[in-house]
RNA sequence: GGGCCAGUGGUCUAGUGGUUAUGACGUCGCGCUUACAACGCGGAGGUCGCCGGUUCAAUUCCGGCCUGGCCCA
């Protein structure tokens, strides 16, 4: 018999069990098919937030899952250790830039940094309760995997799909690197729109000042022109207005002076210009954002940067050269005010691109970069993302949005340090490209000499690319390196694609869209076959977690206070690709659920003898075969959802099952049978049999308790090591008669202990009921089963049953018209006649009472219908039936009478 | 500004072209019952975000709007 519940012990003791006993270990020499799982590399920058905690378990319902059916999992535990938010981490922990120390001390302190985190997460897996298998992990900063990314990046560049472009990029200055478009993030801004005036440089009719934007001083007739980014002027190349703007045809191919620095600059008129910002007459500089580029492009601009990589002026600034941005506006307003040049200035909201990272607002810089073609391939793209199952479905769309809207190809070079070096080196008179040899992969070309000594070509130096890769250069290769690719090609064969790649929706354009077009221009196949998509915890109160915020859940509080299986529950609860706030309340409920689980089981573990498997009887009672039947149903449903991911829909049919059909009205009723001796067999094995299947179900989603619980009551019988490892429950019965019959002996108990309770008789009190009137349609059924319904009633030995006929006169008390058969048969007419029905209950009744029946011509509800169609027979209108009884003391609960 | 998702009793949520809308938490009342009072039984509590349209019939389908979330510009 089971010993009380004791959650805390219960879960250590399996979570240093389970690590002894290597359960989830990846066979590479298994026959059973493999199920490969493209877990993400938890990225190694601090421990893990309750967000990730809930996609993890849900990773692990998965490979739980698809252990029981019979696969032979690949559940790597793996870390992304590469790249900006790291070092961002280090030099914030130091104060320093990573430009103040030794490039690889500064690397050998983000390792250091990396390596605490991993084994803090490492532990925290562990506590989660999560069954990854340590024996094929892999972290990202190691030579072993950054050797595959090297000889990713060889292969595309012999493809002729890497190559290196001058072009302006995204440019974080405080981290002094280039990002991709995917990294920048947008941020809500008050900022200032400073109306500054550029004069004419010829003379202009007086009418002009007429105009609004365009007026008149000591200096002179100017124009006017709004901007949020005054330092931008001294790289202002062009004024535009819009081409139906009334002032145009006044302004177009007019010249204009920048103000302070003096250049002259054309007008043009453009489609694209605001006419309802600022002025409408806007100023062109090289480069603000990413608008300015295609200004650069269609009008053939010079790129000339008044900004340099570390966010100082530039030559170009004049007097302002090496101030920072800044400091450079406020200089400039000052001399724009002093010299009378500003007119006005208000504050505006605008969004802002910032650095992903360290949220500082980022620049365009022209700069020599590497580039991995991506506009080319979207159409490839999107032809692999369709031959995958997406789970939503609806998440495939973001996909195709993000992948239709694309401009620009992929910059894939870093100027930073802690990540993987790209593995060339360049001659330093013509510019040369030599590439490492695939077989010396690892290198560092910073460190590690070239295959030749001098360029093939000129014989000129040779000089190591300092530049790193993109992190996403790193991670999205992971199911090649879980594949095995370019180290086992008989492995590789096997494994590709991956079976699943679970990760959240705030990655999509990144992590999914660059795996699924490197895998896929590599290999020609698509990575994985399924893609499931978490969505977001958020916190309690509805909104986004952040650190800043102050609203951060950490999972291992909530499992400190109500352990891990009462975490996995609230997991289990979050909607797949929905976002989910934080419940404590559902956690709290999933301890109750774990504590009925437990109780139910030992009450079972009473009733059983668990050193032997019983036999299935040949004969099972109606109420054994109504539950085991609708457990069968139970088993089909959780399968068909299990395999969509849909696992709070899953978590919900198996509660409902095991706490209201299983222990609210199966147990009462086995309670009775036992103590009464009635079918013991066949009771004891629907106990045994859906005892252990519900361990079986909830195992994926509560490792702990229903391991303890089958090592204490299945094991002996069952055989399996672990529950985790044995075999997904196979239906035992499905017979729709007994589930019905079954629910009217369910319902019968049920509203007769409902009257007990209201009558404030307690349950097991005896219930002094001589016979009760039932429908005919529930006699046989009831009679059948009296022994059992009597027992847990506890009625009177002597109660008999019988059919409502003899002494109840069948009396129709209400009647309700059908809009189902109505509607489709009168269209416009039907709510009228429904009005007119339940304005005329009583004489319908009184028709139906005389004739049986009743027609259409007997209502008279209008003149339009006139056939002789009845209505009862046919369904246009439903009655109430309430049957009377005369002559006997009685209790009516609808449909039964009891007579006492 | 665009894409996607959501809006249902106090709170959270299921679901549906058919007039009596599911469940949980909370709340109120009753009851210790040989697994469980950390439980069981019952009651109250809703203009299904707003406005239009399609339809005999809309909470459900369509369009617009409002609010929130994620992603992007």
């Amino acid at each position: 018999m089971l010993p009380p519940y004791d959650q805390k012990t219960i879960e250590k003791k399996w979570q240093d069990l389970w690590q002894k006993m290597k359960i989830y270990h990846f066979d590479f020499d298994s026959d059973k098919p493999a199920y490969t799982i493209d877990v993400p590399p938890r990225y190694a920058s601090g421990p893990l937030h309750a967000g990730h905690a809930v996609h993890y378990t849900h990773i692990d319902f998965t490979a739980r899952y698809k252990r029981m059916r019979g696969c032979n999992v690949f559940f790597p535990l793996c870390f992304d250790v590469n790249g900006i938010p790291i070092e961002e981490r280090v030099e914030r922990q130091l104060n320093i830039t990573r430009k103040d120390i030794d490039r690889h001390e500064f690397n050998k302190k983000c390792s250091e940094f990396a390596e605490k985190n991993i084994k803090t997460m490492t532990k925290q897996f562990i506590l989660l309760g999560e069954s990854m298998d340590p024996s094929i992990y892999y972290q990202t900063n190691a030579e072993y995997y950054r050797r595959i990314t090297q000889i990713s990046f060889i292969e595309l560049y012999k493809k002729g799909y890497i190559y290196k472009g001058e072009f302006p990029v995204n440019w974080c200055p405080r981290c002094m690197t280039a990002m991709a478009d995917a990294e920048v993030t947008y941020k809500k801004n008050i900022t200032t729109l400073n109306t500054i005036k550029f004069y004419f440089t010829k003379e202009q009719p007086e009418q002009i000042i007429n105009y609004h934007g365009i007026g008149k001083d000591e200096g002179g007739i100017y124009i006017e022109i709004a901007t949020t980014r005054p330092e931008l002027l001294p790289s202002c190349q062009l004024v535009a207005v819009h081409p139906s703007d009334e002032r145009a045809p006044w302004l177009v191919d007019q010249t204009v002076k920048t103000p302070i620095f003096d250049r002259e600059v054309k007008i043009v008129e453009d489609e694209s210009v605001d006419p309802n910002f600022g002025t409408g007459i806007v100023m062109i500089c090289t480069i603000g954002d990413k608008e300015d580029l295609k200004w650069v492009f269609k009008y053939k601009l010079p790129i000339e940067m008044s900004i340099d990589e570390e966010g100082r002026m530039t030559e170009l600034a004049g007097k302002y050269k090496g101030m920072k941005i800044k400091e450079a506006r406020e200089e400039i307003i000052k001399d724009l005010k002093e010299n009378n040049l500003l007119i006005e200035q208000i504050p505006l909201e605008q969004n802002v691109g910032v650095c992903w990272r360290c949220k500082t607002p980022l620049e365009f810089i022209n700069a020599k970069q590497w580039f991995l073609k991506t506009t080319a391939f979207k159409d490839l793209v999107l032809e692999k993302s369709n031959e995958m199952n997406w789970y939503p479905e609806f998440m495939k769309k973001r996909l195709e949005e993000w992948v239709n809207s694309l401009e620009w190809d992929w910059v894939i070079s870093r100027q930073r340090y802690f990540a993987t070096p790209i593995p060339l080196w360049e001659c330093q008179n013509c510019g040369e490209v030599v590439l490492a040899r695939p077989e010396d992969c690892y290198v560092d070309p910073t460190v590690d000499k070239p295959p030749v000594d001098r360029c093939p070509k000129c014989g000129g130096p040779l000089k190591g690319s300092e530049d790193v890769f993109d992190t996403w250069m790193d991670s999205s290769i992971s199911p090649l390196y879980n594949t095995f690719w370019r180290r086992d090609e008989e492995k590789f064969k096997k494994l590709y694609p991956m079976s699943l790649r679970p990760q959240a929706h705030d990655i999509i354009r990144t992590w999914a869209f660059y795996t699924i077009l490197r895998c896929t221009l590599l290999t020609g196949e698509k990575p994985f076959e399924n893609i499931m998509m978490g969505g977001f915890i958020l916190s309690e109160d509805g909104t986004p977690m952040h650190a800043s915020l102050g609203n951060v859940i950490d999972p291992l509080d909530i499992i400190e206070e109500y352990g891990t299986d009462a975490f996995r529950c609230y997991a289990a609860y979050c909607s797949l690709g929905e976002d989910n706030a934080f419940r404590t309340k559902d956690v709290i409920r999933g301890r109750r659920l774990l504590r009925k689980l437990w109780n139910i089981e030992q009450f079972v573990s009473k009733n059983i003898d668990t050193s032997k498997k019983p036999e299935k009887p040949d004969k099972l009672a109606t109420i054994d075969r109504w539950i085991l039947s609708k457990y069968t149903d139970l088993l089909r449903k959780s399968t068909k959802l299990m395999d969509s991911f849909d696992y709070s829909q899953t978590m919900k049919e198996i509660e409902y099952f095991v706490w209201h059909e299983f222990a609210d009205h199966y147990l009462e009723m086995a309670k009775s049978a036992l103590y009464n001796n009635q079918n013991i067999e066949s009771t004891r094995y629907t106990l045994y049999t859906i005892g252990l299947g519900i361990i079986k179900l909830f195992a994926p989603f509560l490792p702990h308790i229903t391991e303890e619980i089958y090592q204490d009551m299945y094991k002996q019988t069952e055989g399996d090591k672990s529950v985790h490892i044995s075999s997904w429950p196979e239906e035992v019965l499905y017979d729709a008669e007994a589930m019905e019959d079954g629910e009217i002996v369910k319902n019968f108990i049920a509203k007769i202990r409902a009257y007990k309770s209201e009558q404030g008789i307690a349950l097991n009190a005896p219930l002094n009921i001589k016979k009760t009137y039932v429908p005919r349609e529930y006699i046989h059924i009831l009679e059948g089963n009296s022994a059992i319904i009597k027992a847990t009633l506890k009625l009177p030995e002597d109660h008999e049953f019988l059919e409502g006929k003899p002494d109840i006169v069948e009396k129709i008390t209400a009647i309700k018209p059908n809009p189902a058969k109505i509607g489709p048969r009168f269209k416009k007419q039907s709510q009228e006649i429904i009005k007119w029905i339940n304005q005329h209950q009583q004489d319908i009744i009184d028709i139906i009472q005389q004739k049986g029946d009743i027609n259409w011509h007997d209502l008279q509800v209008t003149s339009t219908i006139e056939d002789e169609e009845k209505l009862l027979e046919n369904n246009y209108i439903i009655t109430e039936k309430t049957p009377q009884v005369e002559g006997w003391k009685v209790t009516h609960i609808e449909p039964f009478y009891l007579i006492t």
